[in-house]
DNA sequence: ATAATATTCAACCAAATGGTTGATGAAAAA
DNA sequence: TTTTTCATCAACCATTTGGTTGAATATTAT
């Protein structure tokens, strides 16, 4: 399972590379709705949102649980959490790059005997 | 420009939704590279690489700047801030959601007089 | 039993995606 | 100047995506 990780971030990132799907998240996140409650404020058919519900279930970012005809849809937070780590993992890389910008121009402000400003940076 | 944010949004997520893309943030994400420097370890020719760093730049995540014939590309988080953001106000909606149940389930216990655990939660 | 409702499925379509190869342009090296 | 080198562009191709419509399925209501 080398780059199942990778595959499932794929489908992650896939599924919130959409306004349609990123607003159906949005809503199931505060609380439960049937496919068709989901579907009413789009301008598309209800298939197509049906499709787009499959999206995100592949990505496991929403779950369905049947009671009879209908199917209620809940958000399952936990992929989102890997595609922030992943996010955050990125964001940590640069924040080391600047910092060791910052030290080399420390060093040769301090070398050069000077003061003053280095790379401004987010304040952890 | 109402839905531009979401847009940008898009694009940065489609740009997250590929290995080879998030491999090539990884990378520049630690120091510059240029176009071939990034093309080499990968198994497809460089055009292909070209176009996947045409995509991450169209999402604005990674910049070009050029020196004579070669590009030296380096990465630019600020859009990935954008994405985390989406994201944490996801999950966000989602603890909200978890809280409101915590306390109906806690209402609930004390008038029928009973006591003991809630919702299961992650510490703030 | 029949009809209405909720949802998916299947077939289709246009557009976008991710790859290829070969030609091109512009800068550097010979 | 001629030749490499770095990178993009253009044309092409197969696959995926995001939408449609109409039929199918299963459950609930009459």
């Amino acid at each position: 399972m080398v780059d199942e990780k990778s595959r499932a971030l794929d489908r992650v990132f896939h599924a919130l590379a959409d306004p349609t799907r990123r607003e159906i998240l949005r809503r199931v996140a505060r609380q439960a709705y049937t496919v068709s409650e989901l579907a009413e404020p789009f301008e598309m058919s209800l298939a197509a949102v049906s499709k787009h519900i499959k999206v995100l279930e592949k990505a496991a970012l929403l779950q369905q649980t049947v009671e009879g005809r209908i199917r209620r849809c809940r958000l399952n937070p936990a992929p989102l959490r890997n595609a922030a780590a992943e996010i955050a993992s990125l964001e940590q890389f640069w924040d080391r790059q600047l910092a060791a910008l910052d030290a080399f121009l420390a060093q040769s402000n301090a070398a050069a005997g000077k003061s003053g400003k280095t790379t401004k940076r987010s304040k952890k």
